[in-house]
DNA sequence: CTGACTGCAAACGTTTTGCACGGTA
DNA sequence: TACCGTGCAAAACGTTTGCAGTCAG
């Protein structure tokens, strides 16, 4: 079990339950839309309000403890902020996992061919799983 | 003037005015949001239904005439489905621009550590364009 | 003890839907 | 002519806000 009362407090955030558990849910699930979220924590707090997971999702993120992934037609996840990071997204089942790769050498060409000054780079691949591609055949 | 005419035909959309208006302008302004683009089109259709633009941009989407971009914290944009390509998004003046870049061993690394079979490559970078870089100082 | 957090209900903004009319093919 | 697209209004949906009570620090 990690330590996430002192997690929270490096970010100036008050370590509630429902926090607590948020993170929980989120680390284990690595990442996590709002509704799942929110049907998740009523296992611990039934009479837990959708505002309060928005408002903490809010408050997170804006204290960059929480990092808000997009992925085109889907609802946005969110995901412990962490080091730089590639996503891949299965098409099929909707599985979105974090992968480690280097992307430098996008880093330097695109910063070198536009003139900007490039603070992040976001990747994210799309298409099918190994397991939904034996499912498949 | 583009043939915008045929290229609706092509995805077998019927070509109004409203939709050879709305081509116009996600071509002239390269990725647009719906509150713009609606403006916009005010000027050309002063009774144009807000519901009118969203189904417009819906069947385009789905036909694949137009490809919707996610960018964290921003409204989803729209551009014309083009030749496969990465993003520039200037936090500072909100800027949105194309930048053609190999992205060709992030997709070959990708697919051998993950084992999926990857469709698309989605690459955004984020950061001050020259521009705001030289209003800054 | 004080300010921050929670839950509830209402408000708000965005997107979708149903319908009658009009225009494209 | 037949069907698809349009505009309008209402509905549905997702998210935010205000408030009174509670809790963490």
């Amino acid at each position: 079990m990690k330590d996430y009362k002192s997690m929270l407090k490096e970010y100036n955030l008050k370590a509630t339950p429902q926090r607590m558990y948020m993170i929980g849910e989120i680390e284990k699930s690595g990442h996590i839309d709002i509704d799942n979220l929110y049907e998740s924590l009523q296992t611990f707090f039934p009479y837990i309000s959708l505002a309060t997971v928005y408002k903490n999702i809010n408050s997170m993120v804006d204290n960059g403890f929480l990092t808000e992934v997009k992925i085109p037609h889907q609802k946005s996840r969110y995901e412990l902020t962490k080091e730089s990071h590639a996503h891949l997204f299965c098409k099929e089942c909707g599985k979105l996992e974090d992968i480690y790769i280097d992307t430098s050498m996008l880093f330097d060409a695109a910063s070198k061919e536009s003139g900007y000054r490039i603070t992040d780079t976001l990747v994210t691949f799309e298409g099918i799983c190994k397991e939904c591609q034996a499912k498949d055949r």
